[in-house]
DNA sequence: CTGAAAGCGCTAACAG
DNA sequence: CTGTTAGCGCTTTCAG
């Protein structure tokens, strides 16, 4: 109970060497069926674990195989991908050491903790470092952000194709004859530039204006804009920039008495727990992130082990959620506030049509 | 940049020997001031940071000074906690060691990790461990749980008082003139039976009938017990046992066509994210959730310092957040579903009345 | 105060 | 295949 089993005592109940038990251990070459066979049995019988922080620091001049990961415990979304991350990294061999990104604990502490611990490369969640502190980073170690742009050649990045993800959302909603669609935007955040870009083009491939309204990334963001939009006349649709944003829209629009999806149809981005409330159930666009986070352990450890990667990005495809906040158009022109009101913003939540 | 400054390197820069530098680093007593700066400067000139793994392994046979946190990190509650354990840890001089709960890495697994680091102490957010498990870890070192009840005496718990919580929602409620008040109870959860208790000797104290109905944890527990109130009738104020059930009556009975709070007042339990939504603005009592994390260290620090502490709990006063979804009840009867329906469920958000 | 010396538990050559 | 031998960087006696 005081003191744990080490190398010696395995190589002792096993009549073997310390370097033939560690050889083992580690499924090193140079060992044979017979003994390897018996040494791990050995191990087990006294309930022997590797200590990682001997193994750490013996294996300074060699790999660590250790990866560092940076996330923001308020986020879901890292949440998720922390998920996926440990799954892609234990069967690779690859231990996982967390820093969390709090109010009082910014970035640099953080990452500066991950290096102290020789993380032998960083995946970076939620990372808001200027382009040129990631890049100055990356001349230490390999460096990947998830979910964000980076322009820093020496930067890995995973991302989805928010572009794509915007096409989806004008895909479905011209599908149902919508013309008049505005895109409230998200800004200098991360992905919003794409969201934008992706709006212009696929309302330009139908021949439509590209109405776009600044939003933002928060519920009050959403209000504004729905104000903004009541006061100078509706759209038929909206695409907000996030869920968020789309949920202040939601509130706002139906305070003011309108129905959705019959006077508006609106769309977030994320698929975002909230999205999903029977509440609010908002059609959205989600992101791949169990595949976000299992291509970004894979093009990290291949950069360490000097597999060919191509590129420095990936981007993943991003999948459209219907849900209960998008229909077609009314014949008729959007009614402003005043009209009768009906309480509810959409039909009882089913299943949503994807994932 | 290949290789970090060593204690060696210190040593040499400042012309003395690596204990002397060890000393001085961790502030041990047994240096001159003069020394002491000398030293600490060189440190500083060729950016020496110590390695926290050498350091870990040298001090196996005394303090790490190393506390393992495990945490569900789809929790905002886990977010604002660990927040709170870095800055209550940091300044006593103790590291934190963070192992997440995912769907697919169990708690056993998450400690076990934490374990192999040697960590000194457990401080375990969202444990679902038996109180056997829990127990049998406290045998080899001080565990501490938060927010949740342990009926052990060898583990040591942080969390709020629950009772006192729904009291002050029983206190709100009769303040207005509710007397026909109904608990929405979350079954075997953490907290569910101090809900109910502090629920019926608050009801019980105002000689009005203590009425409850099982709920649960989500949205959809709500929804279920909001249909099986609206089919039996309407009390005129419901205290659901979490913020998500609450959100999921709200929404059943908005869509009944019932105004909150004109027709019915809700309380939830949490201050979840949800509940601040403009669009939910739901009245409900809050954690105090800095307390909970200092609290949490200060206590698993005293015990391993050998200071006293009284007990083997803390229980921290929660408090109510007084927002929309609560007002004085119709003078008449509850209505049914069918009179004229309004929509919006709350009027805008104001600032919370505490905290 | 200071320096020398013995580990902490494991890895990684290198002879046998 | 197997045992020996150095460390990894830091802590911690214990004499000087």
């Amino acid at each position: 109970m005081g003191t744990r089993p080490t190398l010696e005592d395995v190589a002792a109940r096993a009549g073997v060497s310390r370097a033939l038990v560690s050889i083992v251990i580690r499924g090193a070459p140079g060992a044979s069926q017979a003994t390897s066979a018996r040494v791990l049995q050995a191990a087990a019988e006294i309930g022997y674990r590797p200590d990682p922080r001997a193994r750490l620091l013996a294996r300074t001049r060699s790999r660590t195989r250790l990866l560092g990961v940076t996330f923001g415990a308020e986020h879901p979304f890292h949440a998720d991908l922390l998920e996926g991350i440990y799954l892609a990294a234990e069967p690779a061999g690859y231990d996982i050491a967390l820093s969390a990104l709090t109010p009082s604990r910014g970035e640099d502490r953080a990452v500066e903790t991950l290096l102290d611990y020789r993380c032998e490369a960083l995946l970076l969640l939620g990372s808001e470092a200027p382009a040129a502190r990631l890049a100055e980073l990356a001349r230490q170690l390999p460096v990947l952000v998830v979910a964000r742009r980076v322009r820093a050649a020496s930067v890995q990045v995973v991302r989805t194709a928010d572009d794509a993800g915007i096409r989806l959302a004008v895909e479905h909603l011209t599908s149902f004859g919508h013309k008049d669609i505005v895109h409230l935007d998200g800004g200098h955040a991360a992905g919003a530039a794409d969201r934008r870009r992706g709006f212009r083009a696929a309302m330009r491939d139908r021949g439509l204006p590209a109405r776009m309204l600044p939003g933002g990334l928060t519920e009050q963001a959403g209000g504004a804009a729905a104000r903004q939009l009541l006061a100078a006349g509706l759209p038929s649709a909206v695409i907000a920039f996030n869920d968020r944003c789309a949920v202040g829209l939601l509130d706002t629009v139906l305070r003011a008495g309108l129905r959705v999806p019959a006077d508006l149809s609106v769309v977030g981005y994320d698929d975002d727990r909230l999205s999903r409330l029977a509440h609010v159930n908002l059609t959205t666009v989600g992101q791949d992130v169990p595949e976000l986070a299992r291509l970004a352990v894979r093009r990290l450890i291949a950069r360490l082990e000097g597999t060919a990667v191509r590129g420095r990005e990936d981007v993943v495809a991003p999948h459209l959620i219907v849900r209960g906040t998008t229909a077609a158009p009314r014949a008729g022109s959007a009614p402003r506030a005043g009209s009768a009101p009906r309480a509810g913003s959409a039909p009882a939540a089913g299943p949503a049509s994807s994932v």
